[in-house]
DNA sequence: GTAGGTGCAAAATTTTTGCATCCAA
DNA sequence: TTGGATGCAAAAATTTTGCACCTAC
């Protein structure tokens, strides 16, 4: 079972800031804005509650699933599929024929030029390994 | 106009493993593979050649337009927009009405739980500086 | 009361950069 | 020939962690 958490103030305060705030910011932006409210706090307990967040589900880490960047060799447009028990990445040739990118244009202000798009669960490979 | 680059065999060998692999792999990863070929290789060159042939569109990098974590305060399912000139991330309240997952799941061996989707562009805002 | 959390600082990791030298065009 | 590229090492930047003390439950 899940592993309990209490809600310290630190955690409060960090949780408010990231639901009222729509830039999606970094760690380090997060740490700027909630030392107006508890000056001594420290970046690593910042760094542990977005941790906790992250696996309890509040919050979401927009990152490639490792701290690392990764590279792509096809430039062309594709989507992904990652893995969420082995961690690869694997490409997809469907194309779903959507053109997504148009639909932005024409429905929002936004001038979309491309797109990404990523799935998230259990490859062939580790389906069988069960 | 577009600097002047070189074809050094360094950069044409990354470029190869990129080209010949389909793992996504971190510059890390690279650079143990390179090193089968070009032993003395060292990893700042594997670091500078990755932002070369990503600058020039060879290749592409697979995070969140910059080095750090970024982290999004709701967790409910949403798109994304990055703009390309300011870098700021916004919220689609956009619902295409996709059920992108059950496509995944009905026309390939993979499972997909979720799956996130980022558009690329110019913001309404940076849309009017210009 | 106590297990989980914090602050601090040191360490680990990842990525960039200065510089003398090298080499692709 | 020569300006872009490399190797090396040091530095910068980001994230994690050990530890003694603190606090939410």
């Amino acid at each position: 079972m899940a592993k309990k958490t209490r809600m310290t103030k630190q955690r409060k305060a960090i949780l408010k800031i990231l639901k009222n705030t729509k830039i999606h910011p970094t760690a380090d932006w997060i740490y700027e804005k909630v030392r107006a409210e508890i000056p001594n706090i420290s970046l690593g307990t910042v760094y542990r509650n977005l941790n906790v967040l992250a696996e309890s589900g509040k919050i979401k880490v927009l990152d490639y699933g490792s701290n690392h960047s990764r590279y792509d060799g096809n430039p062309e447009q594709h989507y992904h599929f990652r893995c969420e028990k082995c961690g690869r990445v694997y490409d997809l040739e469907l194309d779903f024929g959507l053109n997504l990118n148009k639909k932005i244009n024409s429905e929002t202000g936004f001038i979309a030029n491309s797109h990404r798009l990523e799935f998230h669960g259990i490859c062939p490979e580790c389906q069988q390994k069960n």
